[in-house]
DNA sequence: TTATTGGCTTTACATCGTGTAAAGTAATCG
DNA sequence: CGATTACTTTACACGATGTAAAGCCAATAA
């Protein structure tokens, strides 16, 4: 169906990938992903209609690499709610810093295209769910707290986890990845434990 | 020394202003903004250098108009540490939505652009700063967790109440701003506040 | 009254990045 | 041989910001 030879394709997922995730993601035009392929920019939109498609493709190739699905299987198979909680947490929490830089990218068109907002809500409903179920974990334990109903609790705990939270964190805050893992981890409890409340 | 009548220039940020904070901020081009304070888009050119500035200058004209620095020094005369933590909370959490529309432009902006990126920091840094004087308002009452150290505890608090987060909760999850007020003043004291820990 | 200046308009053009269009090339396959 | 596939090359349209320069009009000063 698609045209165009499937090698050509990695290497332009690749190309986009690897200029995305650089320290400088303003260098990934059509014209500089292109360049690294090593093919014409034309053939980016042999390959895809727009850059848009062309990102989204690209977050779903990194997916298949990183073996997203795989990571968050073992989060599933935690016993009690807050180990779950706490495995959803660092696996969510250090895939982000996979996927940081095509993220950004797609966030920042999602302002003028709805091609991209509606692909980035996608991927981030996704991540609700899994917080649900953590937050489901806990109600199931007796855990959580009563401050909050299951889905104020949820979005709670998607909010805190977002990937701008993560970028204020270790960006604007300067936080560290291990910092981040275990701050997050500690807040997420604070929240949504049941201690005395 | 700017060039222009001082009537024209506030014409154009108000203009500015309405347009940015109007449902579809998409239409804030700078010729949308001349038509709309019903002169040329050259004329924009002889008051604000860029896009950019003018933007930053809306910003100020508005904090002027909506007495920021008024509604933040009722927050500083709260007697307790929670007292002021709460009154922090309202006085930016209320004028957020005041703001929204400028400040995602310029947030959108600063990937492309320094001086927005500078020019946004520089109010962030300024908000943290409230922040931080909140968090020490509840170490001097010894009612700050003894989990955080300040400066962490300042970094929370500054990004539970990011923009980002406002338009998560108001959005995303679409919560009332009553609800995200309750619920960010719930939340802050379960993060800062010592209980048993 | 004439000359000057300030503040704006009008018109035109440069630039950057995305996306479209179409002709050309080179290899492969029946 | 002829057709198809996958790509290259060249060229151009478009939308938005920003630059440049000439013109217009009213107030002011000599």
């Amino acid at each position: 169906m698609s045209s165009g030879n499937p090698e050509t394709r990695m290497k332009i997922l690749g190309a986009a990938w690897k200029l995305l995730e650089s320290p400088n993601p303003k260098g990934a035009r059509m014209s500089d992903i292109a360049k690294l392929a090593g093919v014409s920019r034309q053939a980016l939109y042999l390959h895809f209609p727009t850059r848009t498609e062309l990102l989204i493709a690209t977050t779903h190739y990194i997916d298949a690499v990183k073996d997203v699905d795989g990571r968050l299987e073992k989060s599933r198979k935690a016993r009690s709610g807050t180990a779950r909680l706490d495995a959803f947490i660092e696996a969510w929490g250090n895939y982000i810093p996979e996927i940081s830089g095509v993220a950004r990218a797609l966030m920042a068109m999602s302002a003028n295209d709805p091609d991209a907002k509606a692909a980035w809500n996608d991927r981030m409903q996704a991540v609700r769910h899994g917080c649900a179920a953590a937050v489901s974990a806990l109600e199931d334990d007796d855990s959580l707290t009563r401050q909050y109903s299951r889905s104020e609790a949820t979005d709670i705990l998607w909010t805190m986890l977002s990937l701008e939270n993560w970028i204020h964190f270790r960006e604007n805050c300067n936080w560290s990845q291990r910092k981040y893992l275990d701050r997050m981890t500690s807040m997420a409890r604070r929240l949504l434990l049941r201690g005395d409340d």
